[in-house]
DNA sequence: GATATACGGAGGTTATTGCTCCACTTTTTT
DNA sequence: AAAAAAGTGGAGCAATAACCTCCGTATATC
């Protein structure tokens, strides 16, 4: 990764590189657990390194979120484009959604880049372009073999993968693979017929939500 | 609302009490668009008065907060208790989650004070635990009579509303009642078996979640 | 050993938020 | 009608926080 960074006219000294890599790291630790809101500090202290040490390699905090998050986005745009591999048509498009929001869920930050603050709209759109075909493959060829129901759209997949990602960010310290249990629910929901329900994941122990929401709340108090 | 506000030992005088009505609703009005870290300025500005006057009425946010939210929740709580008037018993539940959904929805503030930021947890637990029982009746009910598949808990619901109500508050704007969409997909998907999928509501318009993340960047750069 | 390169982290700068203060206005009372 | 009581507005204070710079010191390379 960041190979525009890594190979300059004059490569790096040796500490240097060694820091850039930690610093790399860190920002992925960090950004996945906390956020795009998350410091600069923050990611400095976790590497081990100051914070001018940082700024050095980066020249602002969205240059180092822009190094970081342009391959996240990529590979889940590839998920799209390798997904018909794996199965039939139903098959492809449950295991692009796994794997998509297994990623999405497990990274706060990757939410934070498609739907909240301070990154490049454009670049996103760029992606959206590039993922909208493979996706629309896979919804149309799961309706056309008879596994998904045909009122559904290609753009309805994108804001189901939000919302369950969503939950996923909000309970992945708590209980890291309950976003599994509601997207089995909603491809049942999105399955023609069926005659009796998939097996569920992980069932919500019923501290899960408290734990969750207070939680929230320490990380809204900044803690 | 806010009786124990509007008869203190000594009246109000009568512009004030004109301003306090005029406070009580620009919050209503400003938290449920903006969320609760909308600032009191914001709602005096609604308000049409100085920020001085709403902190004469209330000594500081959070008792606006408080003053506005607890009947909201109540709501809500008073909402699973009437379900079972409403039908069998999954027409109850789905009326309960339609109700809910539609307030949680609208209300950008009702999410922060269950998910988020500075309201005070104990009373959100308080309103949990008034919940609760009425809740697992209705899902109860729904299983026994063979509509609501076995292996989902009561504890599953209040996770599924915050999942429908994120969605539901980001695209609030744009496409006000894209959320039933999915809450259908939902019961679809939690009903035991069906032979064919439930009509689904409005379809997502392509530029419904190009806007959404639009707005959602604006309302993070604070504007 | 000399030179270029890199480091750390205290603190400057800017922005934002919650809230106070008090000179002034409006209502109520007498 | 005038005094007293109650209320108002909004500039601005204090606190917090976030991003980033600066430069004396340390490390690597030649």
């Amino acid at each position: 990764m960041s190979m525009d960074i890594e190979n300059n006219p004059r490569p790096l000294r040796a500490d240097a590189k060694r820091n850039l890599t930690k610093i790399l790291d860190a920002a992925a630790l960090v950004f996945a657990e906390k956020g795009l809101d998350a410091t600069l500090d923050e990611v400095a202290a976790v590497a081990g390194v100051g914070v001018g040490t940082v700024y050095r390699r980066f020249p602002d905090k969205d240059a180092l979120i822009g190094a970081l998050f342009d391959n996240a986005i990529d590979e889940i745009v590839n998920l799209a484009n390798t997904a018909p591999r794996h199965g039939d048509a139903w098959e492809a498009l449950v295991w692009f959604l796994e794997e998509a929001l297994q990623r999405q869920c497990a990274n706060r930050g990757l939410r934070d880049v498609v739907v909240g603050s301070s990154f490049p709209i454009d670049r996103i759109e760029a992606a959206k372009q590039r993922l909208s075909p493979a996706l629309a493959h896979l919804v149309e060829n799961a309706q056309r073999d008879g596994f998904l129901r045909d009122d559904v759209v290609s753009a309805d997949f994108p804001i189901m993968e939000m919302m369950i990602s969503f939950l996923g960010n909000m309970t992945a310290h708590v209980a890291p693979d309950l976003w599994r249990r509601y997207l089995t629910i909603i491809l049942d929901g999105l399955v023609v017929s069926r005659n009796s329900p998939s097996p569920l994941g992980a069932l919500p122990d019923d501290t899960v939500m408290g734990e969750a929401m207070r939680s929230a709340h320490r990380h809204a108090r900044r803690a």
